[in-house]
RNA sequence: GCCCAGGUGGCGGAAUUGGUAGACGCGAUAGACUCAAAAUCUAUUGAUGGCAACAUCAUGAGAGUUCGAUUCUCUCCCUGGGCACCA
């Protein structure tokens, strides 16, 4: 038999492949098109590992499964080569990063041209080839024209080792993401890209692209939109006396229902108005003292997780809470940060656990504006949508022993689950104190009560009146009696058939109450209105005319009432865009000292790097490209004056942000891609790639995509239609793989032992594409068995091809492991396998479409399998296998295995290739089955299994479950009460 | 602290509009072939009890809903990832 030799099958296709050219996107074909895009590597030093390939392979199943139903396919790839490992590198050998890198996409692009992945190669782009960065700077440079390219001095986060400054993004924890040196706060000039321009949009067209639910969430988590209002406290008469003109202090707040629980305002310490009362101010050096200190925190220090909340009043003002009109003092804190909002806020310490930690700190006021809301836990009070409600004023009594550490307890007698305390409510007229007293005595009896305190907040429940027909909304406060003694009153007939009264311990009370009740009762047992800031929603309450109000409702009265306006604010900040390095795009700006900033002629495009000696940043913090005299100083463009280029450079992000428009025209020289391409070819039908790009990469390049497309240069809005991600191959034993464990596990080796199709199979089945798995080499053996039985298979039939000229039926059956199929041994082999095939196709057709791959090889082992035992037994007789099912079957493992069945569709006497054929279709008739097999359940309890035919209704069904001897034995001398019928699933007789 | 994903045999993992838990693969054990080994093929392989038929237990822990829960609800624990004073 012919031997499955990989090597010179795999490299023998690979070069008929390139030869015939099938894999090239041809712009303008008649076929619909389909664009599949996976995020293009770096091509880093150390050469690819395991890791790589799986999106690839991933992305190249689809698209030849597209290409085989007949679509146009582009799927192309190129190196997003600018980047720091590959400069950090430059400045430790002295060698030119362009020679570095064309050395490394050159080791990268033979690797992975030796994985059978079906990419166009001559659209390859690379982002650090002029003629592709021309356009890069071109594009920048529209965003300049526009206003939204903009230069700020600004503190940023500089990295004291890289010595570069990072975008918020790229500060992970407070260290930079790269070498993780601790980041701390510099005063710089940086070109930032206005992103947050597009935030509203950003957010909102998340809705008509299909990403992963996880995608959008992060991408919204992380553009971090905020619904609330901005609302103006004046400062108080005193200090308005002093200083003229004084402004308001405007705070952004997200809960403006919580306004009459204001009790103090915080500045942030960059805040410009402490300075501008600074003459009212009567501790004006401690608080320029702490301001200072704050300036040389590092960014570690003032986001530690466990930091103590500081900050200082400024004595001799005050501000008005428009609400209440209360003269409350104004704090600077760092807490409030000045980057967000509008660097002020109110404090409800009530009712946000950050001012709430600082008020007890300072001891500032805390008052309750949003009291919580329950329903009874009587059955027969859930309220009526029918009926009007009515306010009533309540309170719960918490009533301690006068000897034990034990409290009253109410158990009601009709409703087990009514567990609760003496409640009532307060009579028109009545002091609350006695109300409590006189409850106490009418469910308990005892008389001798004494008022300690009222405790915890107010909180509401909501109930029907049965007597009353009526709703009521009853707002609870808590009251703390001790009793004196045990003196006590008989207790009334009708109160003593509603409930019995307990005592119980104070820490059985918690477990006691009624689930409903618990927490409120709960909470006013502990105060703990006071302890914790209650954040939720409920009704209002000490908030004058809003009394009772929804708080959700409330806002929007509120900010009228107040005179405060709406307002949405994001997280998202403006993206810092320069970095003072050698190895990215340079800016294309001149700085003129007549006519300031001028950007580069068009013509004068790209802007090149030159070449430098030394590679490493200047002392200064200024890119290398400052040191060469030659280059940076220059004609402005405009007066032919004295001029100096731009020496910072494009982050990394930049190249990456539109790659995927320029393959739709990769060799334009006039435009960075034709307007007939880019209509033809975008927007991209299905992207896949990283997690770690959802946040950065990917909102990144839709903010372009959606800047280009308000220039009228792309035709469409969103650049990604579908967006899914892969998880990381991780080293064995699952801890990640990487140069300094030494656990990384190079494809080449891979592919040299066992063959490109093994390591695809193998890549595809270890895992859902979806998760990070562990590599395994011991496993890969499976996957290589697998492709060797299919191989055997196919030479068997090729050998004996002339036998096979059709349908035959045979004579035996394939049985299951347990032996149960009996009646299947009457059909024949040949349907039984057919309805295999056909079940296959359906199974892997799908799953390929939900990146289901490792189960969709499952089911092709499965049918392998039984193709091979069906075969082997029909050999000499008449065969159960169709030569035409057996290429069908090549034809759904192609995607996965494209060298193996591309040389066993060869060798079954087609002339052309595979990927030239159609992937083929699932007959319906051949998915159902006449018999099928249901379970027997008894008391929900699998007893045995019987067969039925497809058409048995629900009657036939029982009958047959009533004659089957192991269920009769279970059932026997039992009362059937019940019999549920699943179809064509199971029947569960209940005794 | 918050958000997201997840927790199933010795291992990677299947199965979720609630319906046979452990498909498929790896590993392991036994057998066939072989002088022998490898490869291949066949059988077994969640645990416990039993000669067996079979029974009982089992999807991170505990409760609940249901004729029936890996799947739904609640509480808690653990792992991975993201965010982190965003008012």
């Amino acid at each position: 038999m012919k031997e499955y030799d990989h090597k010179k099958l795999e490299t023998k296709w690979q070069r008929e492949w390139e030869k015939i050219g099938i894999y090239h996107a041809e712009d303008f074909s008649k076929k619909p098109k389909y664009y599949s895009l996976i995020e293009f590597p770096y091509p880093s030093g150390d050469g690819l590992h395991v890791g790589h390939p799986r999106p690839y392979i991933g992305m190249d199943i689809i698209s030849r499964k597209r290409r085989l139903e007949g679509y146009n396919v582009l799927y192309p790839i190129g190196w997003d080569a600018f980047g720091l490992p590959t400069e950090n590198y430059a400045i430790k050998t002295g060698k030119d990063p362009h020679f570095v890198t064309k050395k490394n996409s050159d080791n990268f692009r033979q690797q992975i041209k030796s994985l059978g992945i079906s990419f166009d190669w001559s659209r390859e782009v690379n982002t650090t080839d002029p003629k592709y960065y021309k356009w890069t700077q071109w594009i920048f440079l529209q965003f300049f024209k526009k206003g939204l390219a903009y230069k700020a001095k600004m503190a940023i986060n500089w990295c004291p080792s890289c010595k570069i400054g990072l975008a918020n993004e790229e500060v992970v924890g407070g260290n930079c993401e790269r070498c993780g040196t601790p980041v701390v706060k510099r005063e710089k000039e940086q070109w930032m890209l206005a992103i947050t321009k597009y935030a509203e949009r950003l957010d909102k067209d998340l809705d008509d692209v299909d990403y992963l639910p996880q995608i959008k969430l992060a991408q919204r988590n992380w553009i971090g939109k905020s619904e609330g209002a901005e609302i103006e406290f004046s400062f108080c008469p005193c200090a308005k006396e002093n200083i003229p003109n004084l402004e308001k202090i405007k705070v952004f707040t997200t809960r403006p229902d919580t306004i009459f629980g204001a009790t103090y305002l915080v500045l942030s310490p960059e805040h410009t108005l402490i300075s501008k009362v600074k003459s009212r101010i009567s501790n004006w050096a401690e608080v320029l003292q702490y301001i200072g200190a704050n300036k040389k925190k590092t960014e570690i220090e003032r986001t530690a997780p466990d930091k103590i909340k500081t900050g200082i009043e400024l004595k001799g003002v005050k501000a008005v809470n428009p609400a209440t009109k209360e003269e409350i003092p104004v704090w600077v804190a760092d807490y409030v940060l000045a980057s967000y909002g509008t660097g002020a806020i109110m404090a409800v310490p009530a009712h946000d656990e950050r001012d709430f930690e600082f008020a007890k700190k300072y001891d500032l006021p805390i008052r309750q504006v949003v009291a919580p809301v329950s329903k009874s836990p009587i059955p027969g009070q859930i309220v009526r949508n029918d009926m009007p409600y009515v306010d009533r004023d309540a309170v719960m009594c918490i009533v301690k022993h006068w000897d034990k550490d034990e409290y009253l307890c109410i158990q009601w007698k009709n409703h087990i689950d009514v567990r609760s305390m003496v409640s009532g409510g307060i009579e028109k007229g009545e002091d609350f104190i006695e109300t409590g007293k006189r409850e106490i005595r009418e469910e308990s009896g005892y008389t001798n009560t004494k008022f300690i305190r009222q405790v915890g907040g107010f909180s509401f429940v909501n109930f029907y009146h049965q007597m009353k027909k009526t709703n009521v909304l009853a707002r609870f406060r808590y009251l703390y009696f001790e009793l004196q003694n045990g003196e006590q009153i008989p207790i009334s007939p009708e109160e003593n058939a509603k409930h019995n009264v307990l005592w119980k311990k104070k820490n059985e009370v918690y477990d006691f109450l009624s689930l409903s009740e618990r927490d409120s009762i709960w909470n006013g047992f502990l105060g703990k209105i006071k302890e914790i800031a209650y954040v939720g929603s409920g009704l209002l309450v000490n908030s004058g005319k809003f009394d009772r109000m929804d708080s959700e409702k409330a806002k929007k009265e509120i900010i009228k009432f107040v005179g405060g306006k709406e307002k949405t604010t994001f997280k998202l900040r403006d993206w810092v865009f320069s970095r003072q390095r050698y190895w990215g795009e340079p800016i294309p700006v001149i700085h003129c000292e007549d006519c300031g900033m001028v950007p580069v002629p068009e013509k004068d495009l790209p802007v090149k790097l030159p070449k430098v000696k030394n590679y490493q940043p200047t002392e200064s913090g200024e890119s290398p490209l400052a040191n060469i005299a030659k280059w940076v100083n220059v004609q402005c463009p405009k007066c032919k004056g004295k001029a100096k280029r731009e020496t910072d450079t494009m982050p990394n992000w930049a190249g990456s942000s539109w790659y995927y428009l320029r393959y739709a025209d990769s060799k334009n020289n006039k435009e960075f891609a034709s307007k007939k391409n880019l209509k033809y070819w975008t927007p991209v039908d299905w992207y896949n790639g990283g997690n770690e790009h959802t946040t950065l990469h990917l909102l990144y390049s839709r903010f372009w995509h959606k800047f280009l497309f308000d220039l009228g240069l792309v035709p469409t809005t969103e650049p990604y239609k579908k967006r899914t991600s892969h998880g990381m191959i991780l080293g064995e034993g699952g801890v990640k793989m990487s140069k300094s464990l030494g656990n990384v596990i190079n494809p080449d080796e891979i592919v040299k032992t066992y063959g490109a199709d093994t390591l695809r199979v193998y890549e595809m089945f270890m895992g859902p594409f979806s998760q990070s798995v562990a590599w395994s080499t011991e496993s890969i053996i499976g996957a290589r068995r697998f492709i060797e039985k299919v191989w055997r298979l196919g030479i068997k039939i090729s050998e004996n091809q002339k036998n096979f000229s059709g349908p035959r039926v045979a004579r035996a059956s394939v049985q299951n492991k347990s032996g149960l199929n009996q009646t299947i041994q009457n059909s024949s082999d040949f349907l039984s396998l057919k309805k295999i095939l056909h079940k296959t196709i359906k199974k892997v057709s799908e799953d390929i479409e939900e990146m289901h791959f490792n189960t969709a090889i499952s089911s092709m082992m499965i049918l392998a399998t039984k193709m091979e035992s069906a075969f082997a037994l029909d050999l000499q007789k008449s065969p159960t296998l169709d030569l035409k099912d057996y290429k069908k079957f090549l034809q759904i493992l192609a995607p996965f295995a494209p060298h193996v069945a591309e040389e066993l569709w060869n060798m079954l006497g087609e002339k052309n290739t595979i990927y030239l054929s159609s992937w083929p279709e699932w007959s319906p008739d051949l998915i159902e089955d006449e018999e099928i097999k249901i379970v027997v359940q008894v008391n929900g309890k699998v007893r045995t299994e019987i067969i039925i035919q497809t058409d048995d209704n629900e009657e036939i069904v029982k009958k047959k479950t009533l004659e089957n001897e192991a269920i009769l034995k279970q059932i026997a001398g039992k009362h059937v009460k019940k019999v549920v019928y699943v179809k064509d699933k199971l029947i569960n007789i209940v005794v």
